[in-house]
DNA sequence: TCGGCTGTTGTTGTGCACAACATGGCCGTG
DNA sequence: CACGGCCATGTTGTGCACAACAACAGCCGA
């Protein structure tokens, strides 16, 4: 059976545009309201208007940006109410990763969340918004990595995007110390469950902290 | 605060490709392997490629087709095993309608499930496997209509076109006159629930329903 | 001074021509 | 006859020119 997600030239430029320009978005980059340029960016990517047009599309079909014909590429801003029942999906479905397909425990998991501990404490010592929230990217792609269910996977990657922004919006307004200390808490209780080598135990303590995560969020 | 999901010409023209392309293949007039030729469509549409083809990669990234350089854009076939973990997570989330942010019950509600158990009663005197998925398509949307969370409505929505197809393929190796049968029995179970205000139930109904229908599937 | 009109500018949407690519048939050669 | 190279054909991907549209500044008239 040939392998139909091979990754051709065309393929391989529009996920990484793709991903570039999401980054850029859920870092603020881009904040809400942004105008983006088709002309510029395709210029800035080295193509022409075509190929970056897709990639707009889909970040508009995943409702991070809108076009409207005649003004121009807009960066969305989120709707607190839609971003709570956002959150209260995202945080079921993070419990089903460890009860949905889940990846058999390996040495490679543990090594990774012991990483991730590290790291926490490294933040600690010089605590930053933008590394902050790349790190916490790169936490939530290790729990989605968790099950080989491919649906959940996909569907929790689209709602955490969407979140994203609204989180890292409201570090300003929080103590960065106190949310850094909290993740790290987090990556130290995700540690001791994969180190008892209890997967579904560690989605659990996912979930409760995007629970507790956003209602932090709602009440700062 | 201006509307920005205003439906311009060019979105609504979008829309109404990509549901009726959607549709073609969920009801196996494009059956998995087929060609689709964009100029073709175009044609049929009455627009030049370059609108349609962004209602192919819409449709590309839902999985339900692959574009190929110098090939063609090929509709999907799906993976057994793949089929089976979107199941595992649509039952999950049918579950889910109930529980998070529920519309609250109304007389309109209970008119739509009596016109759906009455529609089921009108099938089986008649029974088509067309007529069938295409009315179980109605059935999902009045589902998925039963909660606010949008992120939830259109998570499932992604998810049903995604395994509608495999089940519509299963059709004739089942028996259509017992599908029919079991489907009857889910739409009256359904509106018992719902003539007793319980929406939850209802939601569990539809949960236990899609577990059902998969192990069928599964078994067949 | 205010209101409306109009031209200008900049943006996204569309259509088209061509490039890049895969496939199958054909032909020549061993 | 088998096989390999080559070309013809049809497809998707790209770039570009222009249409459609919205916003804004400037102007004119009341």
């Amino acid at each position: 059976m040939p392998d139909y997600t091979q990754d051709t030239d065309a393929r391989e430029r529009f996920l990484r545009l793709h991903s570039a320009l999401r980054e850029r978005i859920c870092l603020l980059d881009y904040p809400p309201g942004a105008r983006l340029s088709e002309e510029v960016l395709a210029g800035e990517f080295g193509t022409s208007r075509t190929p970056l047009r897709r990639v707009l599309a889909r970040l508009e079909d995943e409702g991070l940006v809108i076009s409207r014909h005649g003004v121009g590429t807009l960066v969305t801003d989120v709707d607190i109410g839609e971003m709570a029942r956002t959150y209260d999906l995202r945080r079921e479905l993070a419990g089903l990763v460890g009860r949905l397909s889940p990846v058999p425990m390996t040495d490679a998991i543990l090594t990774e969340a012991r990483r991730f501990a590290d790291r926490g404490r490294m933040l600690q010592t010089a605590p930053d918004a933008r590394e902050f929230a790349r790190m916490n990217m790169e936490y939530f792609h290790f729990g989605a990595a968790l099950t080989t269910n491919e649906a959940l996977r996909e569907t929790s990657e689209r709602l955490y995007y969407r979140t994203a922004r609204i989180w890292l919006k409201s570090i300003p307004r929080m103590d960065l110390h106190a949310e850094v200390a909290i993740f790290l808490s987090e990556l130290d209780q995700n540690l001791t469950a994969i180190e008892n080598g209890d997967l579904m135990a560690a989605a659990l303590i996912r979930q409760a902290h995007i629970s507790m995560c956003f209602t932090r969020l709602a009440g700062g």
